[in-house]
DNA sequence: CGATCCGGTGAGAGCGCTCTCTCAAACCCT
DNA sequence: AGGGTTTGAGAGAGCGCTCTCACCGGATCG
């Protein structure tokens, strides 16, 4: 293209450029959409055409007939710092790597007053493909609601009931035997945990996880509830140091809660890791700036990000698709919060990457 | 609506709606769209059809005949972690409420290889209605090229070399001198400032603003540069305290850069704000989450993001519209890094917020 | 009492594209 | 050489909507 941003002045069409190149429009529209079966000169001829009269086709009407809008939703829960997380930085640069491949939009969306109406009308007025759902709250029937309609939805994290969607996550079950692991190879044993929401999958799972993995390993748990916030982080440790002034261990549920919650225990005269070991959860950027920075489980939130974009592009091309549920196994990365024990019998300290793919219902 | 997502099994359009309504399909539209012409009965029976059939008007069908897209695009510069910076998410929040009132798609852009191309393909195949520019590379054409094919445009921050573009920013200079007033009423006389990349309009702005804030208070300035970056802001630290070990206080030219400096001052046995006296800019998350809590330069970010999200929907609808500048004015938030001084006489402090509307080009 | 106006409705022409179906021409095989 | 197959292009019918324009009946006015 000469001049890709000249002015609008003119609209050109599929017809116009027909004309110029003396051919039809069927065989226009074959070249712009990479049709094989064209001749070559042909194509030649309406490829000049073309580039001189400086046509762009009519997203609308492609979508008008095609039914395709090439755009999905990625769907936020509202609230207002949602996006101050940043965890949703690494979703959103996942899934924009994923899709940058493709032509397809991604729309951003959150849930205000009136925003799951929205949805399903966009989704049904053809102007988005599909949706990819973002911690939307636990009971929320978003989820349930686009699946029953049968429209090409993927979630992320396990549903909180159990219903047959596609989704990712971390393994957490493993994730918590990595943290658990690795505290008890330092020799900790009065080890508490700050839970993330209960009331959603992940905070549930990383408490059940934890305590199972801590109670196969001989030991037993007290635990507080966070709510994955910075600041929820904070109070719980004070709320843990009140009421359990002995611990020698933390595994907290979400790195942001421990960002929070280091501060705390420097004030109340504990040393990290000598007096308290602490483990979060997620390595995102805020572990590597806690002082000291933070031993985490590390979730491949980009790669499980971008595999769920290539999930819901699949239900999209393909309605009939099965549903799936791919496992990311998830990693433990060692920094000075709670750093490799003298003992050095673990080999705990990292698992491999790598996914599972579960063919669901 | 009784069951907003049923499966979308027949596909119900305004011919049905008409059928079962007994009307023209024209006086469904009429309906649907509002307008006030319609005889109340007709009305009536029209929405009965409406929801009986569960009807969900096609919009790619009325973006064909209307020309209007419904979308934006918010267009981000490249780069890995761009979406990892506080102040995207600040931005983001600030767009998506002046967007939740209209029915406007917002569409994230990262500009990769290819790009901008798909940029201006969009604007002109009437998919995308506009585009928000935040922090595209100083010498990034797009801005130019957008403007130069009047497409609508907006643009964060001024622009590198002057030109007509509607644009927001802050009162760079208000609030350099805001942060040069208050670390000179604190008595600090050796000032110095690490500096954004020159390169950018924001980055100069806050030197050359900092410096003749200081010059008309008959201090002198030095200063190294930064890029922005968390680790650029450490590593400017660095040199700044092995050229310059005698400083009593530094200007850093955003928070994110400050929260990579802090650690090194203390490192290097500085204690702040007792020997070095610190001033960020920004407001972000960073600013609360330092250790000492940051006095920093408060952008009205989610506020100005808002304004330029109704400026561009202004030229969206009135593409003859004048271009305009939004200045917002800054505030100084005083913590712990440069806290109020002993000698009160600081009016400084606080600035008004508000804003100031210049026509332009 | 006829001309005028006006609110309210319907008819119909597109918007720009894709895609099936048709058909002509070129090619192959016995 | 003739029939069948393949290749490639064109005609034309929509996709579902908006919007202009014509029309019609009733109210208004000279």
């Amino acid at each position: 293209m000469p001049d890709a941003a000249r002015p609008p002045t003119r609209r050109v069409t599929l017809e116009e450029v027909a004309r110029v190149a003396g051919v039809s429009r069927a065989t226009v529209s074959r070249v712009v959409n990479g049709v094989a079966s064209v001749d070559q000169n042909i194509r030649q001829a309406v490829e000049r055409a073309i580039t001189t009269t400086g046509y762009q086709p009519n997203l609308a009407a492609r979508s008008l007939v095609t039914r395709r809008a090439n755009a999905v939703a990625l769907v936020l829960p509202d609230g207002d710092d949602v996006l101050g997380d940043p965890f949703f930085g690494r979703v959103l640069t996942g899934v924009l790597g994923a899709l940058s491949a493709t032509s397809t939009h991604l729309v951003l969306v959150k849930i205000g007053p009136g925003g799951r109406e929205r949805i399903v009308a966009d989704l049904r007025g053809g102007r988005l493909d599909g949706a990819i759902l973002v911690h939307t709250n636990h009971n929320d029937p978003l989820a349930r609601q686009l699946t029953a309609a049968r429209f090409p939805v993927v979630l992320w994290g396990r549903p909180p009931r159990p219903m047959p969607i596609t989704h990712v996550d971390v393994n957490q079950a493993t994730g918590c035997a990595l943290a658990a692991g690795h505290l008890v190879a330092l020799g900790r044993n009065r080890i508490a945990t700050i839970t993330g929401r209960l009331d959603t999958p992940a905070g549930e799972d990383r408490l059940t996880g934890f305590r199972s993995a801590l109670a196969s390993l001989g030991r037993e748990l007290v635990s507080v509830e966070g709510a994955f916030t910075r600041e929820s982080g904070r109070s719980a440790m004070h709320r843990l140091l009140a009421e359990h002034p002995d611990i020698d261990a933390v595994f907290i549920a979400s790195d942001l809660m421990a960002h929070g919650a280091l501060p705390v225990l420097r004030r109340h005269g504990r040393a990290v890791p000598a007096d308290v070991a602490v483990v979060g959860f997620d390595d995102s950027s805020a572990a590597v700036h806690c002082d000291p920075p933070l031993t985490t489980v590390r979730q491949p939130v980009e790669d499980m990000a971008a595999e769920l974009t290539r999930q819901l592009l699949r239900h999209i091309n393909d309605p009939a698709a099965p549903r799936n549920t791919v496992i990311f196994e998830p990693t433990l990365v060692v920094r000075q919060s709670a750093p490799h024990g003298e003992t050095s019998t673990s080999s705990v300290d990292v698992a491999n990457g790598g996914l599972l793919d579960q063919s669901g219902g």
